[in-house]
DNA sequence: TAGATTGTTAATCGATTAACAATC
DNA sequence: TAGATTGTTAATCGATTAACAATC
């Protein structure tokens, strides 16, 4: 039996894929058992080409004139995600950002089950929060093992990161979703994924200069655009 | 006089400037003078060229067998992001993810300054909020204008996010920072940056899920790596 | 001078887009 | 059949990496 040739996903594929999912799960949702390419891509601002070759990672066969099988597309997307069963995760850090991320629900339609919550300070210890009990530290591996965690989340701030990201890693995680903003060192084969949230802001500050410069470009008399109105 | 030439920024190179910045900081604070691009290669785990090639869009000179200047190099990075003078913005949705959000004192060296917040719920009226009033949305348009706001930052849940954007527009916000899950419709001229979890969560799960299978392959006897141990 | 480092040009790599044949 | 839509192959575009000359 050979090896399927494990065909490579890329990076911009899987970012598009949940939005995918979105929109394939509401049309679902509304009685739809088809979806086309061009559906997808008008709704989504998306080129239908990129859309077909996205869709082509999922090994789903649509009929030209009819589009893709709704119910197996959805199916094939959450798969090649890893997405068919909830991975359990824990969040360390109940701050303002740890306790949102606590309370998205939304979570468990997108692979994630966040079982249990860890914070430092006592005064948040057992109280539970969206539902989850609030752990010490020292409890960290222990819970880790016998709840069967594989991701960790750190939302604790920069400079208490990398010793939480150390701890995850003795206690056997797989995989660090990391909110602070920080690069943390890691051993080879742990799966990190930072959310750096100043790239993002350098994207939109960036568009927001060149903007304001073009604009001026075009009427040097108008007032500052960074001041008045 | 020529306009100058307007040499356009890769977006990647965009996103790489911040990490440049808080290590060029960092070592400018304690005393450095200068920096080789194979330095911060080696510290920010990238190639030394791309570091070159992304430090070369500053415009500043560096000096062969000593590097760059500091202080120069992180004048050009914050004029390169507009970061020179804070951009006022203000956040609507005061929930743990706005309140999360207004606590980042950080900000205010990425070039941000979040002068309001605005909420839906009577409760939150008055309130100080990190230093900060929270106003209903009645005043919204108001307040912008005052207090020449260019930036709007969105933080309520997904069903609320169009209805915020669209204010924001009509009140003559420039720029959105959205962290609802959902695709907002917005005019032409308008720049818009999402800050989209779920693709990052889809990365992070697509990794593991490809870990899990690679584990799986090298000893198919194992116990199943979702489950035990 | 010798050699480390810059800065530029060329090669490579990867993703998007375009073109078009296959097919229902 | 005609025509819309798939799915694949080729062309384009853009970013990264490699090579190397310039220079302090």
């Amino acid at each position: 039996m050979k090896n399927a040739p494990a065909r490579e996903v890329p990076q911009p594929t899987i970012r598009r894929l949940p939005t995918y999912l979105h929109y394939l799960r509401d049309r679902a949702a509304s009685g739809q058992a088809v979806v086309s390419t061009s559906a997808i891509a008008q709704h989504l601002g998306l080129e239908a080409t990129q859309v077909r070759k996205d869709l082509g990672y999922t090994g789903v066969a649509g009929k030209p004139r009819v589009g893709y099988p709704l119910p197996l597309l959805i199916d094939a997307i959450e798969a090649l995600l890893g997405w068919q069963r909830l991975s359990r995760a824990c969040l360390v850090g109940v701050g303002h950002l740890g306790t949102s991320l606590l309370g998205y629900e939304r979570f468990s339609h997108y692979g994630l089950h966040i079982v249990a919550a860890f914070d430092r300070d006592p005064r948040q210890h057992g109280r539970p929060c969206s539902g989850r009990t609030v752990w010490p530290m020292d409890r960290f591996a222990q819970i880790v093992r016998r709840d069967d965690i594989h991701i960790g989340i750190v939302t604790v701030p920069a400079d208490a990161a990398q010793a939480v990201a150390d701890l995850m890693v003795a206690a056997g995680i797989a995989a660090i979703w990391n909110f602070a903003p920080v690069t943390l060192r890691l051993p080879p084969g742990i799966i990190v994924q930072n959310e750096d949230l100043y790239a993002s802001l350098a994207l939109l500050s960036q568009r927001l200069v060149a903007h304001v410069t073009l604009q001026a470009q075009d009427d040097p008399h108008a007032p500052h655009p960074e001041r008045g109105r």
